[in-house]
DNA sequence: AACCATGGCAACCGCGAGAGC
DNA sequence: CGCTCTCGCGGTTGCCATGGT
């Protein structure tokens, strides 16, 4: 699909609209690559692209620019996004600054597509109070947490996940807010159903796990840790108590939730 | 085999903020 | 102060692939 927006100046300025040729793409690439990027409109111009410089931007920064991965997303990307989310709502940017590689597009496609369609299904607003409890109490986060353990054993992926020298400077310095920082006070908690597996000053890494033995048979989280140090983060320490919401709990629920695991 | 429904995702659109003049 | 331009964000659209009937 190809299509031309309508031009007052006729037909020689016309601008390309919709999927990128692999020739427009290798245009902007060797662009970018000469003379870097910012000034889109210019730079559209000057690379021979007969295409907005808007364009041109989303272009780079969700598809060609070297770091933006492709594939999948991981349980710890997913378990992130849940979390970051439950702290921030539709803050697609601010999101995708703690998942390095991923584009705040991709993060919203994801949300709209996977997390919508379960909040769908159950009958529940996707923003509202009972649909957080769905995600963290009762089904999606206790099913990515066993995921994520198994798969810290082989991936080196995780290791790029979360460092300090990839959140922004702003973010980094944003006092008691800072998700690093929270998450670095819930490693001194041993009881909480989070720690952090490993965090050394040099690199900052942080990682985190989960204690199998501190959730229920019924899929929910003790509360193990209330303290004022959390509220920035809650659902790392399991704030978390058995939903009130009989749907969740039943084997309709159980379906739901495994019908969108690959 | 043909049709239809659905999901996934790339791309577009409208708006607002900020910078420069 | 107001205008224009650029940039970035969040919401939305529409294409394509896939699966079901």
């Amino acid at each position: 699909m190809l299509s031309y927006t309508n031009s007052s100046k006729g037909d020689a300025e016309q601008l390309r609209r919709g999927t990128w040729s692999a020739e427009e793409d290798s245009l902007l690439i060797h662009y970018i690559a000469r003379h870097g990027e910012g000034h889109w409109n210019l730079l559209a111009k000057r690379a021979g692209l007969r295409r907005t410089g808007k364009s041109c931007r989303l272009r780079w920064l969700n598809y060609l620019k070297p770091d933006v991965k492709h594939g999948n997303l991981t349980p710890q990307e997913e378990c992130l996004i849940l979390q970051l989310h439950s702290k921030w709502g539709n803050r697609w940017s601010k999101i995708a600054k703690y998942l390095p590689g991923r584009t705040d597009n991709e993060i919203k496609n994801y949300w709209r597509t996977r997390v919508h369609k379960h909040a769908r299904h159950l009958k529940i607003d996707a923003n509202s109070t009972p649909f957080q409890h769905v995600i963290r109490c009762c089904n999606w986060m206790p099913r990515l947490l066993p995921k994520m353990e198994s798969l810290n054993q082989t991936s080196q992926h995780d290791q790029e996940l979360m460092t300090i020298e990839q959140v922004p400077v702003q973010e980094q310095i944003s006092g008691s807010t800072d998700i690093m920082s929270t998450i670095s006070q819930v490693a001194e908690y041993q009881t909480s159903p989070f720690s952090i597996i490993s965090n050394n000053d040099d690199y900052a890494l942080a990682k985190y796990c989960y204690h199998d033995d501190n959730i229920d048979k019924n899929g929910c989280y003790y509360n193990l840790a209330s303290t004022s140090a959390f509220e920035d983060f809650p659902y790392l320490v399991g704030d978390c108590h058995k939903p009130d919401y009989n749907c969740v709990n039943d084997g309709f629920a159980d379906g739901l939730w495994s019908m969108g695991e690959q």
